[in-house]
DNA sequence: AAATCGGGGCT
DNA sequence: AGCCCAGATTT
């Protein structure tokens, strides 16, 4: 494979490679500078799946508050997902921690480097290992994202659909891989991806590696890598309730079950999310809908404010609220302590005003 | 191979 | 209103 490929990419990074709070950049190679195992392994969880603007602050807060990995293991888990709440796919979380553990347990608190011991690690798939065992160690590793489907797609023109066509392109992209600076070409297709071959409106022109791209300038290139299409989403609905104490200075919370959808995240109490129209309700305040995109769920929350005193009232008309035994009532100025999940900070937002 | 699992930013 | 994102895990 022509290797100026990979020589053509990492000049270009050299000059427009990002400053990201989680990267030093290698510059030439000559520096022989290496992020710590512990931020690389940080910031690559978060990022799967989520845009850098987004990561950043929640990278920053988590480096500030567990420095190293040690400090993480010995958090509690509840103070994890409470720092981690409203970043999403909280398996991620559920799993960081573990992992810290992990690491600290089996690992002696040392991050392994290669790509078969990253891939025992809790959360760690074949993406995240191969990015830590290059960019952290400088391994030679096949790092395939988003971004690198969507160039070595675009490069080689696949008609073949992802995700079908992941095993052609991770072999397209082994092709590719340079002899040396490994960790540095991973970022730099990422870069790339993100600032040049983006999904819409890629900017051809100023591509380094134009030159080995079949639909380079082609007015068709925004169109490949070529999707399967998506399932519409599911539409669910319910009632939700902000209970309020006589005093009105508490409210009712509970933790979700460990598993499945924001598995051990908190919640306000709710009817059972139903895919059928909301039964009259008359009971308390109205505060109107929250209406709530998952991935694969369209939820609509019908949200009430209620006094604790009528909690019985709403269960007489026929409203089984999912009331836990670990439900607690929480001061209404402390919740920001508790793991509250984006679509429980739009319920509370309704109910505080 | 398909489904599950969040949230926000961009078009 | 979709599409996309430095994917992993379960079914």
């Amino acid at each position: 494979m022509d290797l100026n490929f990979s020589k053509n990419l990492l000049t270009w990074y050299d000059k427009n490679g990002r400053e990201l709070p989680w990267r030093i950049k290698n510059y030439g190679g000559m520096q022989n500078l290496a992020p710590d195992p512990y931020s690389v392994w940080l910031s690559e969880i978060m990022l799967q799946q989520t845009v850098v603007a987004t990561v950043k602050d929640y990278y920053a807060k988590f480096t500030k508050k567990w420095p190293t990995v040690q400090d993480l293991a010995a958090a509690d888990q509840d103070e994890v997902l409470t720092a981690w709440a409203g970043l999403g796919y909280y398996a991620r979380a559920r799993n960081l921690h573990k992992c810290a553990q992990y690491i600290c347990d089996e690992f002696n608190g040392q991050f392994p480097k290669t790509e078969t011991e990253l891939l025992t690690l809790p959360g760690v798939g074949p993406y995240t290992a191969a990015a830590i065992s290059s960019i952290a160690f400088n391994q030679k590793a096949n790092v395939v994202d988003g971004n690198v489907e969507r160039i070595f797609s675009r490069v080689d023109k696949l008609e073949e659909k992802l995700p079908a066509a992941k095993k052609q392109i991770y072999e397209i992209a082994q092709k590719y891989l340079p002899k040396k600076r490994f960790g540095d070409y991973a970022q730099a297709l990422m870069d790339l991806g993100a600032t040049v071959c983006k999904p819409k409106n890629p900017r051809c022109e100023t591509c380094p590696v134009s030159r080995f791209c079949t639909l380079s300038g082609d007015e068709n290139v925004q169109f490949y890598p070529k999707k399967t299409p998506k399932k519409p989403k599911k539409q669910l609905k319910a009632h939700i309730f902000w209970v309020e104490n006589a005093q009105k200075d508490q409210v009712l919370l509970q933790k979700r079950a460990e598993k499945g959808l924001l598995g051990n995240m908190m919640e306000f109490p709710s009817t059972n999310w139903l895919d059928q129209d909301l039964a009259a309700q008359n009971i308390g305040q109205n505060l109107g809908e929250v209406i709530h995109i998952f991935t694969h769920i369209k939820l609509v929350l019908k949200v009430w404010k209620i006094q604790q005193s009528q909690l019985q009232q709403v269960a007489e008309a026929g409203f089984a609220i999912n009331l836990q035994e670990n439900k607690k009532w929480v001061n209404i100025g402390k919740l920001d302590e508790f793991a509250l999940p984006s679509l429980m900070q739009k319920i509370r937002k309704l109910a505080e005003g």
